[in-house]
DNA sequence: TTGCCTTATTGACGCAGGTCAACGCCCGCG
DNA sequence: CGCGGGCGTTGACCTGCGTCAATAAGGCAA
């Protein structure tokens, strides 16, 4: 609410002073336009609100606000995370430039999950009434939509499928073989990489302790499946953890 | 596509011989037409098929088939599963008469789980590519199945959180308090009723072995909170039973 | 730079739940 | 009706990861 009129106060229909457009932005080929047209792209560019920076720590939205936009991550980190009854915490998901996150929220119009900045991030943000009426006048977004949502039903259960059967030096492998190809994806190196989550979210995220967490990067550094120098990753033999990851 | 041709070759137009509309379905108020006026529902029955039931053990869909519909349960259970690289298998969720499964396949076109019937069950099939032209006329349709698709994911998410973070005794009471609620929502009995899945999915499921269940189930019945004779199950002590299933 | 505080690593130990094994009981089939 | 094979239960034992504790190493403020 806040970011839209801090924009139209100042420039009502120009670009941002934050990033130009979605035609421009160098995401837009993982993003919501992915499945876009031109004329089309701008079409939503018009409804996509821009804002300043979140600092690190600062949150997105919080665990039953009301819900009223899913938004896409421009540059920097987020993760999701939801409190459980007895106070614990349990991150459900990280969140790289071109992801859309939030979408759990349209179900009973709350935020089912808190949305924190990891590091410095900045994100667009999509407002939900706006983006299903413009669904129900382009297809292809409507698709597009759709299926963004099916994939995150489809990553959670593999996550789930992480959780239910695997040791802990799969659950790690297979973070680190995700974050790598997300990374690929992104045009950035599948091989190194600045872990921009503590071992904290990392262990909170794959069901582990920190202790945990710590002991799996000393042995696969041992074994030489890994370079790890705090959060900086590099990986040594992908073959390896992609084998760790399902083992 | 079978299920098509079988229906419009007997009788083109008329009501199936399986069940006659959504608009006498008793379960149209926790499926799809949830949020649809009488008009509408009328539209929306006129694309879904209905066929003849699936036997115990037989498959609605399977892993990686091409995707084209989703699917309404209308009688039996379900549960869906997926198979990982190392050849185990994983249920990712039970699906109850009302409830919605087949989602996760829209995002790449093929489905990312198998369906099983747990026993006789009868299921509509909603081809996907009419309910989204049907969603981009009908607004309140296109709510709803983004609704729907949301409350998948918010509730894979407590999957999640329930795997990574609780006890065996928590997991199983998740399980039944779930199980108790949806019973509750479709007018059965919230405190009695058959597991229709085995000790084996159960623990698939929840991601423990038969014998942790099945040591579970003994000790909450020593405990007074149930009764269980074998598939039955009586909840004795609700309070208690949603008590543990956050410990 | 110094100092403080948060984050990460490493070790010792205990326990929840996995594994292996034996047995009993449904239930479907001949 | 009786038999066989899967499903469920129970017990004994083992192990991977959690817990607790001590120490080290970054990183930010002043």
């Amino acid at each position: 609410m806040k970011l839209i009129v801090d924009r139209n106060e100042d420039v009502p229909t120009a670009p941002s002073p934050y990033q130009a457009s979605c035609s421009t932005c160098r995401l837009s080929s993982l993003c919501l336009p992915l499945a876009l047209e031109a004329a089309e792209i701008d079409v939503l560019d018009r409804i996509v609100q821009r804002s300043k920076p979140l600092q690190k720590g600062q949150h997105l939205y919080r665990e039953s606000e009301h819900f009223q936009s899913v938004f896409a991550v421009r540059s920097g980190t987020l993760k999701a995370y939801r409190t459980t009854d007895n106070g614990r915490e349990q991150v459900t998901g990280f969140y790289f430039p071109g992801e859309i996150l939030g979408m759990d929220g349209i179900g009973n119009n709350r935020h089912a999950s808190s949305a924190k900045a990891l590091e410095t991030a900045a994100v667009c943000e999509i407002p939900f009434t706006a983006l299903e009426t413009l669904s129900a006048k382009m297809p292809h977004l409507q698709r597009h939509f759709f299926q963004l949502m099916s994939r995150e039903i489809a990553e959670d259960q593999q996550l789930i499928t992480l959780l239910s059967k695997s040791s802990a030096d799969a659950r790690v492998a297979a973070l680190l073989v995700s974050i790598s190809t997300r990374n690929a994806r992104r045009k950035l190196s599948a091989i190194r990489f600045r872990l921009s989550m503590s071992r904290v979210d990392i262990g909170n995220y794959l069901g582990l302790t920190v202790e945990t967490v710590s002991r799996v990067f000393s042995r696969m550094q041992k074994l030489g499946v890994l370079r790890v120098e705090n959060k900086e990753i590099e990986i040594l033999d992908r073959d390896a953890l992609v084998e760790m990851a399902d083992a």
